[in-house]
DNA sequence: AATCCGTGGTA
DNA sequence: TTACCAAGGAT
């Protein structure tokens, strides 16, 4: 028992956590929030869509050099609608989920048609743009226009699965549901440009996933996973499964001073993008090198340089192997530099296939493992000098 | 509803 | 080294 002094000045009156919770926020983001990213201070909702696309499961520091070279090259909603696809897709390339770029590009298309040039204000319109979803479009309408709108993003749901001790997977549409309510029932009146960004900021500063800051955060006395030491194991994680193995030849063809690409359709892994001319193995567990597997290589590139016969192949050697390993499958990949006879055996490349000079390479659109393969080769091995 | 879609940082 | 996953959206 505690005596009078001791006693509470509300002991069963105090606000619920719901109904101040807004306000402790933007008073916490003010005081310790990010207040100097490259796509903040502005209200240019080109720049903010940019960045909202970016950002996408991606980190802040992964994003930041892209950022500044994107708004370089294109300065507008205009310059980026006008833009050839293959130019979106070379800066974009290394962000990965290449989709958002394609997206990207069709949306300030349909910005320049559809709205003359200027992003919707409200979040129903901007959600029917390509690549902006429920929580982007929240978040582009909250900073650039001051809308009541709630996101629910990887922060967001870890804040909630904690303060409120909120079991399940935040994957799952039973949770999800239960979070887009409790997002939008926490939302302020006004502010909710300095309420989105502090949800944002709590999430990747002090409620990290790793390990939670809680002797910062304004919500310590009042978060249910810190009251019952559940820090680490809210938000609940992502169900395991097994990764699926996959194994392919890519062919560095290589004529004079050019090098055969094809580009990728829309569809699948690297869409957009340009790649090597590949093949997969018929089984997975064949040989390494043997004269069958290299006879199949050297029909595939001369069919792939449209060659009449695989004879204009000089040369076949193995690269160094390399393993890419994706969010759900890994991938094995075995490179091979095939020397055609002379430059003359270049043709004119149709059907997605292009060839690239080399002084061209550097500035295209390449996956990561493609691109480490491309430059890896030395002058000597494939008469490339390539900085990038 | 479940699956697909990249890459790099971090523990 | 392996495991996890980040300012999610489209299908």
């Amino acid at each position: 028992m505690s005596d009078a002094s001791e006693t509470p000045i509300r002991p069963t009156m105090t606000a619920p956590l719901t109904d101040t919770f807004a306000a402790r926020l933007i008073a916490w983001q003010a005081e310790h929030g990010r207040h100097d990213l490259p796509w903040q201070n502005t209200r240019d909702a080109y720049r903010i869509w940019l960045s909202e696309i970016m950002l996408q499961q991606t980190q802040v520091a992964t994003v930041i050099p892209y950022y500044e070279r994107f708004l370089v090259r294109f300065p507008t909603v205009d310059a980026l609608a006008a833009a050839p696809q293959d130019d979106v897709m070379a800066l974009w390339a290394g962000l990965g989920y290449y989709s958002r770029a394609r997206n990207l590009h069709r949306c300030a298309q349909a910005v320049v048609s559809q709205h003359g040039g200027t992003f919707p204000a409200s979040v129903e319109a901007l959600a029917e743009l390509p690549g902006i979803g429920r929580s982007t479009a929240a978040a582009i309408a909250a900073f650039a226009y001051d809308a009541h709108a709630a996101i629910l993003d990887g922060n967001v749901k870890r804040v909630l699965a904690r303060v409120f001790g909120i079991d399940g997977f935040p994957g799952t549409p039973k949770v999800e549901r239960e979070m887009w309510a409790l997002a939008e029932a926490l939302l302020p009146d006004d502010h909710l440009p300095a309420y989105t960004q502090g949800m944002m900021d709590l999430g990747a500063t002090l409620c990290g996933r790793g390990k939670p800051r809680c002797g910062e955060c304004p919500f310590e006395t009042d978060c249910a996973a810190h009251a019952t030491g559940r820090e680490r194991t809210l938000p609940a994680p992502k169900p395991k499964k097994a990764q699926p193995v996959r194994f392919v030849d890519v062919l560095v063809v290589r004529a004079g001073a050019h090098v055969l690409f094809e580009k990728r359709p829309d569809s699948g892994i690297w869409g957009g993008l340009w790649s090597l001319p590949e093949l997969t193995p018929p089984q997975d567990d064949a040989p390494a090198d043997d004269a069958a597997l290299r006879a199949r290589l050297t029909e595939h590139a001369a069919c792939a340089a449209q060659l009449a016969r695989a004879a204009d192949v000089a040369a076949l050697a193995p690269l160094r192997p390399l393993t890419h390993v994706f969010t759900h499958f890994k991938l094995h990949l075995r490179p091979w530099l095939v020397t055609m006879a002379d430059d003359t055996a270049r043709r004119g490349a149709a059907g997605g296939m292009a060839w690239f000079a080399d002084d061209a390479i550097g500035a295209a659109g390449l996956p990561s493992p493609i691109r480490r393969i491309v430059d890896a080769l030395s002058p000597a091995d494939g008469q490339l000098a390539l900085t990038t």
